[in-house]
RNA sequence: GUCCCCGUAGCUCAGCAGGAUAGAGCAACGGAUUCCUAAUCCGUAGGUCGCAGGUUCGAAUCCUGCCGGGGACACCA
């Protein structure tokens, strides 16, 4: 247990002790922004009052005492409103800093007593191009999302969905198509509609390779399935080299087409939702505002009004094909299926009307056991010193995912698109990301790691390299200088992080935490400057040097912990 | 017309599932380098938390209604 939770343990049992019972849930015990006010605060008295018909205070000043004499506290006292705020001992503080340096076995503390399989679906970028800026920001929200989660405890698949059998490819092979006739000699014209980038050029070639001419006379329903099939994939292969650029991998591909062939898994849904009595022959009422180029039709409709949504939605054209949601459908069953608790979508800005129709059909489909968290990630505004760059797929001069991994790095990438909550919109400027600043804040807390091993390092050629070893058994009982206490305490707090970030799904939160945590340990070190006596290497107390850079060594594996959740890399030193 | 997201300092954004005088970075101004990496740090200045109600001991946070910005809205994937 963490000790953050150790103290809410402690308090619940004083509460649970003095009768009370309403409300222990709403037991909170953090750390107060303000240091003066001690090293953990509960709200205990504040909401266990009302429901047990006492004041406020006086509970808190009861909860206190207790308190008091526990071997953790050196005091507790009432504050404002019924606040207790505590002061740790330092034993209770020094037994954070032997365990965390243990990185992984520290934030092991943050896993859930009651993990869950859980599916992470991310990307999913149609097979019709290269992934621009856009996808990247999904691409590391998702990964770095079932990252958490798996720190969390949970057991984690990262999917990706290939859409490769909508209208979209057949264009992508009509496309294709031209260039393999350019490759074999002809002068090409791209007609409005097709995708006129240069992506194409080696399919073309691809395909002028291995059919030569045989191609060219036949009519386009010959030809068409066999340009398509090459087009696609040869498109996931570059979609898959362009994750690994970001160094992006996921456990399963899932083939919207493997839905229809060789079992047709769509028919198999929609009669399930039939025999439920959730699927009906209908029109849609006309939307508001759409008077004009609306006409009634008559279609296959799925309740989904019955789980929450505000219109029913169409499974079938009135041509009788599937929609593309049907298809959805179906592959969301696929899921729930597979036995997965809990299934997370991290969707671009632009699917934000979709989201309570899948989710009204995963509650229909496993009979509300499954939930399904659909997340978004807004729009990422590219710029360049000031400019915006434009980023069309259809222009054919989109920046892609791999021009900017290539000029700014994979880590600074990554980390960018993390210091940001996924649904706020992301503005990305080159020049400011690769300036390499303190603007960047990646660089501030890789600098942060390096500077924890420069600082061992630095040790080492002081004191000998034994000053480092067994650091794992130190007392660390020397360290009670405000500024490591604060350290302290962050660390304390990490795998309530980690947790947190885990069950709301931001893994921004991450991120500000090691940002954070940096910028108290840079603060740290310069304080060394004006007082030499709380430098972290003091070659004339040996016994004290170890104490920090136990602490030293903690802070480092916590940071690297979390780097690593997030997919950035944690140099040992910089340059 | 409906739905979703956003509205916090000049700019870009945090604010941990309501808590104690609202935080950080950048920009501005003033400092720190014989000293473990100045890619760092310290200080000053800067905010009616879009507006108006409501819920309660307590609201930037929850509810309702407006205003403003972005996105999505039947056989497009």
């Amino acid at each position: 247990m963490h000790l953050p939770d150790t103290l809410r343990a402690l308090i619940i049992d004083i509460v649970q002790e003095a009768g009370l019972r309403e409300g222990l849930d709403r037991v909170t015990v953090e750390a107060p922004r303000d240091p003066s006010h001690g090293d953990f605060a509960t709200n205990a008295a504040m909401v266990l009052a009302k429901p047990a018909g006492r004041k406020p205070r006086e509970l808190a000043e009861e909860i206190a005492a207790r308190l008091g004499q526990s071997d953790l506290v050196v005091a507790a006292s009432v504050a404002g409103p019924g606040f207790v705020n505590l002061t740790l001992t330092q034993e209770a503080l020094a037994s954070v800093v032997r365990a965390a340096q243990d990185g992984a076995a520290f934030t092991a503390l943050a896993r859930s007593a009651t993990p869950q399989k859980v599916n992470v679906e991310y990307v999913s970028a149609n097979p019709t191009g290269p992934m621009h800026v856009g996808h990247a920001r999904g691409a590391v929200v998702g990964d770095a999302l079932a990252s958490i989660l798996e720190l969390r405890g949970h057991t984690v698949t990262r999917e990706y969905y290939i859409n490769d059998a909508g209208a979209q490819v057949d264009v992508l092979a009509r496309s294709a198509y031209l260039r393999y006739r350019e490759a074999l000699g002809e002068t090409i014209d791209i007609p409005a509609g097709l995708y006129p980038g240069d992506y194409l050029v080696p399919v073309g070639e691809a395909l002028a390779a291995t059919h030569g001419r045989a191609l060219v006379d036949q009519p386009e329903a010959e030809w068409l399935p066999v340009v398509r099939d090459v087009a696609i994939d040869l498109m996931m292969e570059r979609v898959r080299e362009d994750l690994a650029a970001l160094n992006i991998t996921h456990d399963v591909f899932f083939s919207e087409r493997s839905l229809r062939q060789p079992e047709d898994l769509v028919a198999a849904t929609v009669e399930r939702l039939r025999r439920d009595g959730l699927i009906y022959e209908g029109t849609l009422p006309r939307p508001k505002g759409q008077s004009e180029e609306w006409e009634d039709r008559e279609q296959t409709l799925f309740r989904s009004t019955q789980f929450g949504d505000e219109i029913d939605r169409a499974l079938l054209k009135s041509d009788g094909s599937y929609t593309y949601f049907a298809s959805d459908i179906a592959y969301h069953d696929n899921k729930i299926g597979r036995g997965f608790d809990r299934l997370v979508d991290v969707l671009g800005a632009d699917h934000g009307g979709y989201v309570k129709r899948m989710t009204a059909a995963v509650a229909a489909l496993s009979g509300g056991r499954v939930r399904l968290d659909c997340f978004m990630c807004q729009l990422v505004k590219l710029t360049r010193g000031g400019e915006p760059v434009k980023m069309s797929k259809r222009s054919g001069e989109f920046v892609t995912l791999r021009e900017v991994v290539e000029e700014v790095g994979r880590d600074a990438v990554r980390f960018m698109m993390l210091f940001r909550k996924a649904d706020a919109p992301l503005d990305f400027d080159f020049e400011k990301v690769t300036e390499q600043s303190r603007d960047n804040p990646v660089f501030y807390v890789q600098y942060a790691h390096a500077r924890c091993q420069s600082v061992k390092r630095q040790a080492v050629e002081a004191l000998g390299p034994q000053v480092i070893e067994g650091l794992a058994d130190v007392s660390a009982l020397s360290l009670t200088d405000e500024g490591e206490r604060a350290l302290m305490r962050q660390l304390a707090t990490w795998p309530v992080t980690v947790a947190n970030a885990a069950d709301a799904a931001e893994p921004h939160r991450i991120a500000f935490a090691l940002h954070e945590l940096a910028s108290t340990l840079h603060m740290q070190w310069n304080r060394g400057k004006d007082n030499s006596a709380l430098r972290f290497v003091n070659p004339d107390d040996r016994s004290s040097t170890r104490d920090r850079l136990a602490l030293v060594e903690a802070v480092r594996a916590v940071i690297a912990q979390g780097l690593a959740a997030l997919g950035v890399m944690a140099p040992d030193e910089m340059r």
